[in-house]
RNA sequence: GGGCGCUUAGCUCAGCUGGUUAGAGCGCAGCCUUCACACGGCUGAGGUCGCAGGUUCGAGUCCUGCAGCGCCCA
């Protein structure tokens, strides 16, 4: 019982609870502005914080609670270190995720050919036929459905304790996103760091729009292989290519051997004759040719792959595209100058019948063919490849030749390269992602899109006399007109009546990527243009997941090299991935996708963050309730510890460190400044998860030791100075402890704070040595003896089974000096927390004890 | 094919620049209803640190090779 005469002045309740702290806290932190950045800070004072921009789009996810938590650590400590935290939230909410939500959600599809309806009401159910609408129609319900999905990601996010200022707050598609967006695109084409060009591109027939090289990804697909041979030229003999897209053949250009391929020496640079079609095409030599790959010969055809492209332009060789953007072949003409042929009447007998067909269907008619005319050489063979896919698509990318614009990344790759190495990341090694992601860059970052809920490209083009587009001279608004939508704004010198006719102008019917506004998210954040961007730009810490540092973390660099010539940022945090619970992947095909909210719920958003916290920068971890059980009774232990310790303090500021005489409160004092030197300098070091550690296993020893070593002094009972001691100790510790563990367990330590403080523990200072006076004991010298004597009281009479509260009849310790010196100094302590009736230290080369009760 | 990471107790993981008998939590076993805490406490068992070499007075820690798993790039 707390001692009658010095009832504590500190209102602590009679049963603490962790449960329900999160809507107290929020409510209250919403009031007090307590994670509001302060706009008259100097860029020196600020700490800045670029947050990825979640797509929404409808799928909370569990990484991103992790991730945001580990960036959440980062700048609640720097908050506390003094620093003014700049930390803005936004949703990426422009681009094909939405248009794909919104499309499923309501049973739609854009149509841009259909007018606006004014008063279109979407269905309540989806309709089982997908309804046509207008692209106003469409993007009005993007913005519909993203505002809803925004506010469910915003509760998440604030429940779980993120302290983000909400007043900045932004999205990709706001107005002001599309003007810094568009303004940055202008300002490149100003620079000439983008150009649009006709140009093979990466293309999904489904989604009916150009890709970049960061959406590729690599499937392993059953494919096949077919063996057919080409006639050479002069007439003697055949070469034999395989292939796994013999539908290509009719656009085939050219055989490929490696340079050094003995067998294919001799005929480099002679003909062959492409069967059916009877193209005459050369024989070539280039070092991407695999000579263990099928015959050592390839077929180089425009364009069935990515190499295909390589070699096209590095041989300089002709185009003879057939893929049309929905995927199937277009018309052709052989014996034209486009598409020669030897044999231009059985070229076009048989073209005619692939023509307009998918790839699918064309192969079919190919093989048959070819098998009929003899040129297929034995079987096809069975074969697993990697296949190139839209990282969203469902079918193996095309390459469609197309108008595009694009960002110059080739021309600049040194440089890029460089900034990399500038970048310090958090590990260390995921630089090497960034390196080779740039080193293997083999396509400028096509930026445009053949969609509707994006940012437009802000661009006109003239028409001539004769109604032609004049691509090269594209119309550009001035950048106080910004955002401008092209198809609806009209250039400067221009009328309405103009659009699209001759003498007049066109809008660029496409909209840009989203990497290419997200990629700008510094800019948007930080309002470029305000004074505000002079304060936080660049941005001190970039938190982000290792899987988009080929994308967001790249196409960033690469937008800040460009118009400012510096790093966007200084630190990039890489969390890993959230792992399900048996360590593999989350995927939704594999339906084992963690949703948070069920598990903020029942564990609550401490423990969470707990969990969240113990994965170290860059690790993948698993989903582990286990690990958030724990963080949940570490909370409940805080509120207990801090009960009892507040239980026993009367007079607050009588107890300061000169209160502190005992040896073993010296100590504890001494070794809690080693905890604040440890826990501070892995904070800077970005290791967040060995501060925590380091944190939580002293808090357990000062409960599970200190405080019962303690505990009677701390009651009252004593030597009045000794009491002062402890209890002046108890409350450094206290202090010092609640601010340690605040970024980690941001509501329980906000309760127990205020507890006996006015202000938010989150603006509290970071402790520092400084707060504990002269320091004068070995730290440990004294505590560890005890800790260790008291826990061979526990074996003892654990070992007989009997209460922990039994007597000790006679204690003998035989020790070395220095541990039996520290016995002596805590002999009092040890004494009441062992329940020792007799205690007798002797001089002693090895250390042993003798426990009876 | 090139690169990166991981491999430590049944499980999940610490172990920073090489230095005393290798740590934590969970789980397991036993005990304790003690006045902060049974949403608890105490105690215990449990490891040839992936394998093979090497450097060193000394290696989980450094070097080389190999294997398995995962990832990135081509």
């Amino acid at each position: 019982m707390p001692d009658a005469s010095t009832p504590s002045p500190y209102t602590v309740p009679e049963k603490p609870s962790v449960d329900g702290l999160e809507a107290t806290w929020l409510a209250r932190w919403d009031d007090e502005a307590t994670y509001r950045f302060n706009r008259a800070a100097s860029r020196e004072s600020v700490y800045s914080i670029d947050t990825p921009p979640p797509t929404v789009s409808g799928e909370l996810h569990i990484g991103h609670v992790f991730s945001y938590t580990q960036g959440d650590l980062m700048a609640r400590f720097w908050r506390m270190r003094g620093k003014d935290v700049f930390y803005p939230m936004g949703w990426d909410d422009n681009g094909l995720p939405t248009e794909r939500r919104v499309e499923n959600f309501y049973g739609v599809r854009c149509d841009p050919a259909l007018p606006y309806d004014p008063d279109f009401e979407p269905p309540t159910e989806p309709a089982e036929q997908k309804i046509s609408i207008s692209r106003k129609n469409f993007v009005e319900l993007c913005h519909g459905l993203t505002a809803v999905d925004e506010e469910a990601f915003k509760t998440l996010w604030r429940f779980l304790g993120i302290s983000v200022d909400w007043s900045l707050e932004y999205t990709t598609i706001s107005t002001e996103a599309q003007a810094v967006s568009q303004r940055g695109f202008l300002e490149m084409l100003a620079r000439n760091e983008v150009y649009s060009s006709v140009a093979p591109t990466l293309w999904d027939v489904d989604y009916r729009t150009a890709v970049s090289q960061a959406e590729l990804e690599d499937r392993e697909r059953p494919g096949t292989y077919h063996r057919v041979a080409f006639a050479r030229a002069s007439g003697t003999g055949t070469l034999e290519i395989e292939t796994t897209r013999p539908e290509m053949l009719a656009s085939c250009v050219a055989l490929v051997a490696h340079p050094d391929d003995e067998r294919f020496k001799e005929l480099f640079n002679t003909l062959v004759v492409t069967p059916l079609f009877k193209v005459e095409v050369p024989i070539l030599a280039h070092e991407l040719a695999d000579p263990e790959k099928g015959s050592g010969v390839a077929m180089i055809c425009t364009f069935g792959d990515t190499t295909d492209v390589v070699w096209w332009r590095d041989l300089k060789l002709p185009t003879r595209a057939l893929i049309g953007r929905d995927g199937r072949f277009l018309p052709a003409e052989f014996g034209t100058d486009a598409f020669p042929s030897r044999d231009a009447a059985r070229a076009n007998a048989l073209y005619r019948e692939i023509e307009g067909k998918t790839v699918n269907q064309a192969r079919a008619t190919v093989v048959e063919a070819l098998r009929a005319s003899g040129a297929l050489v034995g079987e096809p063979r069975a074969i697993t490849h990697p296949v190139k896919f839209y990282e969203r698509g469902e079918r193996p990318l095309e390459i469609v030749t197309s108008r595009q614009w694009f960002v110059k990344t080739l021309e600049h790759r040194e440089e890029l390269l460089r900034r990399g190495e500038e970048l310090a990341f958090y590990p260390d090694y995921m630089r090497h992602r960034y390196r080779s992601w740039v080193e293997g860059l083999n396509l400028d970052w096509n930026i445009s899109r053949q969609r509707f809920f994006g940012v437009p490209l802000p661009v006109w083009y003239p028409l001539d006399a004769s109604g032609e587009t004049d691509f090269d001279q594209p119309l550009v608004p001035s950048l106080n007109q910004l955002p401008i939508d092209p198809s609806s704004d009209v250039p400067a010198g221009y009328q309405e009546s103009q659009r699209l006719q001759p003498e007049g102008f066109v809008g660029d019917a496409d909209v840009m990527d989203t990497w290419a506004t997200s990629s700008l998210s510094p800019q948007i954040a930080g309002r470029w243009g305000t004074e505000l961007f002079e304060h936080v730009f660049p941005m001190d810490l970039r938190l982000q997941a290792h899987e988009i540092i080929r994308t967001w973390l790249f196409a960033t660099i690469v937008r800040s090299d460009f118009q400012h010539h510096c790093l966007p940022f200084k630190n990039a945090l890489i969390s890993g991935w959230v792992l399900d619970p048996n360590r593999k992947k989350m995927s939704k095909s594999k339906g084992n996708v963690v949703t948070p909210l069920p598990l903020l719920e029942q564990h609550g958003a401490d423990a969470l963050r707990y969990w969240a916290a113990s994965g170290r920068p860059g690790a993948d971890t698993a989903i582990d309730e286990a690990q958030m059980k724990i963080g949940r009774r570490l909370s409940i232990k805080v509120l207990n510890a801090s009960k009892f310790v507040l239980g026993r303090l009367d007079d607050s500021s009588a107890l300061t460190s000169r209160e502190v005489t005992a040896a073993i409160d010296q100590d504890l004092v001494a070794l809690l400044a080693q905890l604040v030197e440890e826990a501070t300098s892995a904070f800077e070091r970005y290791d967040y998860a060995r501060a925590l550690e380091r944190v939580e296993s002293f808090f357990w020893s000062f409960c599970d030791d200190y405080l019962e070593l303690v505990k009677i002094r701390a009651y009252g009972e004593g030597d009045p100075a000794d009491v002062a001691s402890a209890r002046a100790t108890l409350k450094i510790a206290l202090s010092v402890l609640q601010r340690l563990l605040a970024p980690f367990l941001p509501y329980v330590t906000e309760e127990v704070w205020h507890w006996w403080h006015e202000s938010s523990v989150h603006l509290a200072p970071w402790p520092t040595i400084e707060e504990f006076g002269a320091l004068s004991v070995d730290p440990g010298s004294i505590y560890q003896p005890l800790c260790a004597t008291l826990e061979a009281i526990r074996r003892e009479k654990s070992t007989a089974k009997v209460s922990q509260r039994a007597s000790v009849l006679r204690l003998v310790v035989h020790a070395p000096e220095e541990f039996a010196s520290a016995l002596r100094q805590g002999a009092n302590d040890l004494v009441a927390a062992g329940h020792v009736e007799e205690l007798i230290v002797l001089d002693a080369n090895e250390l042993s004890f003798e426990v009876a009760l």
